[in-house]
DNA sequence: GACCCGGAAGGGTC
DNA sequence: GGACCCTTCCGGGT
Protein backbone atom coordinates (compact mmCIF):
# COMPACT_ATOMS: atom_id res chain seq x y z
CA UNK A 1 0.00 0.00 0.00
CA UNK A 2 2.94 2.26 0.97
CA UNK A 3 5.49 1.59 -1.60
CA UNK A 4 9.05 2.77 0.31
CA UNK A 5 10.28 5.58 -1.59
CA UNK A 6 13.60 6.46 -0.43
CA UNK A 7 15.56 5.51 2.53
CA UNK A 8 19.50 5.99 2.98
CA UNK A 9 19.75 3.23 5.50
CA UNK A 10 17.95 0.85 3.70
CA UNK A 11 18.83 2.10 0.03
CA UNK A 12 17.78 -1.93 -1.06
CA UNK A 13 14.44 -1.29 -0.05
CA UNK A 14 13.80 1.64 -1.49
CA UNK A 15 10.45 1.22 -3.88
CA UNK A 16 10.07 -2.67 -2.68
CA UNK A 17 8.82 -3.12 0.16
CA UNK A 18 6.93 -0.83 3.41
CA UNK A 19 8.58 -1.15 6.53
CA UNK A 20 6.85 -0.57 9.87
CA UNK A 21 8.10 2.64 10.29
CA UNK A 22 7.47 4.15 6.69
CA UNK A 23 4.04 2.80 7.18
CA UNK A 24 3.53 4.68 10.29
CA UNK A 25 4.61 7.86 9.00
CA UNK A 26 2.46 7.14 5.89
CA UNK A 27 -0.79 6.54 8.02
CA UNK A 28 0.41 9.56 10.02
CA UNK A 29 1.08 12.29 7.24
CA UNK A 30 -2.08 10.75 5.14
CA UNK A 31 -3.98 11.66 8.01
CA UNK A 32 -6.90 8.85 6.75
CA UNK A 33 -6.38 7.00 10.08
CA UNK A 34 -6.15 9.55 12.85
CA UNK A 35 -9.07 8.02 14.55
CA UNK A 36 -6.27 5.01 14.76
CA UNK A 37 -2.90 6.89 14.83
CA UNK A 38 -1.87 10.42 14.72
CA UNK A 39 0.38 13.51 15.20
CA UNK A 40 0.11 15.14 18.97
CA UNK A 41 2.89 17.70 17.35
CA UNK A 42 4.05 17.23 13.88
CA UNK A 43 6.30 19.68 13.82
CA UNK A 44 8.67 17.70 16.64
CA UNK A 45 7.11 14.00 14.91
CA UNK A 46 5.36 13.30 18.27
CA UNK A 47 2.41 10.89 17.29
CA UNK A 48 0.15 9.01 19.39
CA UNK A 49 -1.73 6.12 18.63
CA UNK A 50 -5.57 6.38 19.13
CA UNK A 51 -6.52 2.61 18.47
CA UNK A 52 -3.75 0.43 19.06
CA UNK A 53 -5.42 -2.87 18.42
CA UNK A 54 -6.55 -1.23 15.27
CA UNK A 55 -3.31 -0.40 13.91
CA UNK A 56 -1.95 -3.88 14.97
CA UNK A 57 -4.70 -4.84 12.38
CA UNK A 58 -3.99 -2.27 9.94
CA UNK A 59 -0.16 -3.38 9.86
CA UNK A 60 -1.30 -7.25 9.84
CA UNK A 61 -3.09 -6.59 7.04
CA UNK A 62 -0.55 -4.65 5.22
CA UNK A 63 1.74 -7.32 5.69
CA UNK A 64 -1.10 -10.03 4.45
CA UNK A 65 -0.44 -12.26 7.42
CA UNK A 66 -2.19 -14.87 8.20
CA UNK A 67 -1.80 -14.85 12.09
CA UNK A 68 -3.22 -11.90 13.50
CA UNK A 69 -1.14 -8.77 13.91
CA UNK A 70 -1.34 -7.89 17.70
CA UNK A 71 -0.49 -4.55 19.56
CA UNK A 72 1.84 -6.61 21.69
CA UNK A 73 3.98 -8.32 18.82
CA UNK A 74 4.50 -4.72 17.03
CA UNK A 75 5.11 -3.54 19.71
CA UNK A 76 8.75 -5.62 20.10
CA UNK A 77 9.55 -4.30 17.01
CA UNK A 78 8.97 -0.40 18.34
CA UNK A 79 11.34 -1.34 21.04
CA UNK A 80 13.93 -2.32 18.75
CA UNK A 81 13.41 1.23 17.52
CA UNK A 82 13.87 2.43 20.72
CA UNK A 83 16.40 0.99 21.73
CA UNK A 84 18.52 -0.89 18.96
CA UNK A 85 17.96 1.46 15.61
CA UNK A 86 17.24 4.71 17.73
CA UNK A 87 14.88 5.49 15.31
CA UNK A 88 11.73 6.33 17.92
CA UNK A 89 11.31 7.21 21.18
CA UNK A 90 8.55 6.83 23.68
CA UNK A 91 7.01 10.07 25.41
CA UNK A 92 7.94 9.89 29.19
CA UNK A 93 4.71 8.71 30.82
CA UNK A 94 2.92 7.52 27.91
CA UNK A 95 2.58 4.32 26.40
CA UNK A 96 0.60 5.52 23.33
CA UNK A 97 3.18 8.52 22.12
CA UNK A 98 6.22 8.23 20.61
CA UNK A 99 8.58 10.31 18.49
CA UNK A 100 10.49 9.95 15.42
CA UNK A 101 13.88 10.35 15.62
CA UNK A 102 15.42 10.96 12.96
CA UNK A 103 18.74 13.05 12.15
CA UNK A 104 17.79 14.73 9.63
CA UNK A 105 13.88 15.11 10.62
CA UNK A 106 14.06 18.45 13.30
CA UNK A 107 12.93 20.43 10.76
CA UNK A 108 10.04 18.72 8.56
CA UNK A 109 11.34 18.91 5.44
CA UNK A 110 10.68 17.53 1.91
CA UNK A 111 14.47 15.80 2.32
CA UNK A 112 13.23 13.77 4.74
CA UNK A 113 13.49 9.90 3.50
CA UNK A 114 10.16 9.42 5.08
CA UNK A 115 9.18 12.81 4.91
CA UNK A 116 8.23 12.22 1.03
CA UNK A 117 4.59 11.80 1.60
CA UNK A 118 2.50 14.87 0.22
CA UNK A 119 1.37 17.23 2.69
CA UNK A 120 -2.01 16.93 4.74
CA UNK A 121 -4.15 18.04 1.39
CA UNK A 122 -4.97 21.91 0.61
CA UNK A 123 -6.97 20.68 -2.22
CA UNK A 124 -10.57 19.56 -1.16
CA UNK A 125 -11.74 16.68 -2.86
CA UNK A 126 -13.65 14.04 -1.79
CA UNK A 127 -11.66 11.34 -0.08
CA UNK A 128 -11.47 9.17 2.46
CA UNK A 129 -9.22 12.02 3.81
CA UNK A 130 -11.24 14.54 3.82
CA UNK A 131 -13.88 12.39 5.22
CA UNK A 132 -11.80 12.14 8.11
CA UNK A 133 -10.28 15.36 8.27
CA UNK A 134 -13.88 16.43 9.81
CA UNK A 135 -12.48 13.93 12.48
CA UNK A 136 -9.20 14.73 12.83
CA UNK A 137 -9.31 17.74 15.08
CA UNK A 138 -10.81 15.31 18.25
CA UNK A 139 -7.04 13.50 17.90
CA UNK A 140 -5.47 16.72 18.53
CA UNK A 141 -7.81 16.96 22.32
CA UNK A 142 -8.30 13.47 23.20
CA UNK A 143 -6.94 12.59 26.67
CA UNK A 144 -4.65 10.11 27.56
CA UNK A 145 -6.81 7.24 27.14
CA UNK A 146 -5.65 5.96 24.04
CA UNK A 147 -8.49 3.51 24.50
CA UNK A 148 -11.25 5.91 24.09
CA UNK A 149 -11.44 5.74 20.26
CA UNK A 150 -14.11 7.50 19.01
CA UNK A 151 -14.55 5.04 16.72
CA UNK A 152 -16.01 1.59 16.93
CA UNK A 153 -13.05 -0.92 16.47
CA UNK A 154 -14.70 -3.71 15.23
CA UNK A 155 -16.27 -3.53 11.41
CA UNK A 156 -19.43 -5.58 13.13
CA UNK A 157 -20.65 -2.55 15.00
CA UNK A 158 -20.31 0.12 11.94
CA UNK A 159 -23.24 2.05 11.71
CA UNK A 160 -24.40 2.07 15.38
CA UNK A 161 -21.69 4.27 17.04
CA UNK A 162 -22.43 7.83 17.53
CA UNK A 163 -18.59 10.32 17.70
CA UNK A 164 -20.03 10.34 21.48
CA UNK A 165 -22.25 13.51 21.45
CA UNK A 166 -25.69 11.99 21.23
CA UNK A 167 -27.54 13.45 18.25
CA UNK A 168 -30.99 12.07 18.09
CA UNK A 169 -32.69 12.39 14.55
CA UNK A 170 -31.10 12.48 11.44
CA UNK A 171 -26.98 12.11 11.97
CA UNK A 172 -24.78 14.56 11.39
CA UNK A 173 -21.89 15.20 8.32
CA UNK A 174 -19.09 13.90 11.12
CA UNK A 175 -21.33 11.31 11.87
CA UNK A 176 -21.85 10.37 8.07
CA UNK A 177 -18.68 10.96 7.90
CA UNK A 178 -17.64 8.45 10.52
CA UNK A 179 -20.09 5.27 8.82
CA UNK A 180 -18.24 5.93 5.38
CA UNK A 181 -14.60 5.33 7.12
CA UNK A 182 -15.78 2.35 9.29
CA UNK A 183 -17.84 1.06 5.88
CA UNK A 184 -14.66 2.20 4.32
CA UNK A 185 -12.70 0.16 6.63
CA UNK A 186 -14.57 -2.92 6.11
CA UNK A 187 -14.90 -2.79 2.46
CA UNK A 188 -10.89 -2.67 2.26
CA UNK A 189 -10.85 -5.68 4.74
CA UNK A 190 -13.14 -7.55 2.58
CA UNK A 191 -11.05 -6.72 -0.54
CA UNK A 192 -7.35 -6.85 0.65
CA UNK A 193 -6.24 -6.77 -2.88
CA UNK A 194 -7.42 -3.38 -3.07
CA UNK A 195 -4.58 -2.29 -0.37
CA UNK A 196 -2.25 -2.46 -3.21
CA UNK A 197 -3.75 0.95 -4.70
CA UNK A 198 -3.20 4.40 -4.01
CA UNK A 199 -5.68 5.56 -0.79
CA UNK A 200 -7.73 7.39 -4.12
CA UNK A 201 -8.64 4.66 -5.90
CA UNK A 202 -9.09 2.24 -2.78
CA UNK A 203 -12.10 5.29 -2.45
CA UNK A 204 -12.86 5.06 -5.69
CA UNK A 205 -13.48 1.37 -5.54
CA UNK A 206 -15.12 2.10 -2.30
CA UNK A 207 -18.04 4.31 -4.15
CA UNK A 208 -18.45 2.39 -7.05
CA UNK A 209 -18.78 -1.44 -5.35
CA UNK A 210 -19.76 -0.28 -1.76
CA UNK A 211 -22.66 2.09 -2.40
CA UNK A 212 -24.45 -1.22 -2.21
CA UNK A 213 -22.82 -1.14 1.87
CA UNK A 214 -24.44 2.14 2.32
CA UNK A 215 -21.84 4.27 1.55
CA UNK A 216 -22.92 8.45 1.14
CA UNK A 217 -20.79 10.57 -1.04
CA UNK A 218 -21.80 14.00 -0.04
CA UNK A 219 -18.78 16.03 -0.74
CA UNK A 220 -18.43 19.77 0.29
C1' DG B 1 -0.79 -12.19 37.87
C1' DA B 2 -0.29 -8.36 34.79
C1' DC B 3 2.73 -5.67 32.49
C1' DC B 4 6.98 -4.30 30.42
C1' DC B 5 11.31 -5.41 28.59
C1' DG B 6 14.92 -7.55 25.92
C1' DG B 7 17.27 -11.81 24.10
C1' DA B 8 17.08 -15.24 20.77
C1' DA B 9 15.65 -17.79 16.87
C1' DG B 10 13.47 -18.00 12.68
C1' DG B 11 10.87 -16.51 8.43
C1' DG B 12 10.23 -13.61 4.33
C1' DT B 13 12.18 -10.71 0.99
C1' DC B 14 15.63 -8.83 -1.85
C1' DG C 1 24.55 -16.77 1.00
C1' DG C 2 24.05 -12.50 3.36
C1' DA C 3 21.61 -8.45 4.95
C1' DC C 4 17.60 -6.48 6.54
C1' DC C 5 13.08 -6.27 8.79
C1' DC C 6 10.22 -8.00 11.23
C1' DT C 7 7.61 -11.95 13.86
C1' DT C 8 7.25 -15.05 17.48
C1' DC C 9 8.37 -17.02 21.71
C1' DC C 10 10.02 -16.87 26.17
C1' DG C 11 12.20 -15.73 30.51
C1' DG C 12 13.30 -12.08 33.82
C1' DG C 13 12.20 -7.99 36.45
C1' DT C 14 8.87 -4.93 38.74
Amino acid sequence: MFPITNTPKFPHLRGQKTTLLSFLRKLLDSGTHDNIICWVDQSRLHFKIVDSDALAQLWGAQKSRSVPMTYEKMERSFRDFRHKDRTMEQIRGSKYEYRFLEPSSAPVTPHSPLLLAPPPTITRQFTIENILATDASRCRFTSNSPRGSSLPNSPTSSGSSSSGSSMPGSPTPVQLAQQNVIRFRVFIAQFPILQLLPINEQINWFFRIGQGAGAQNYSS
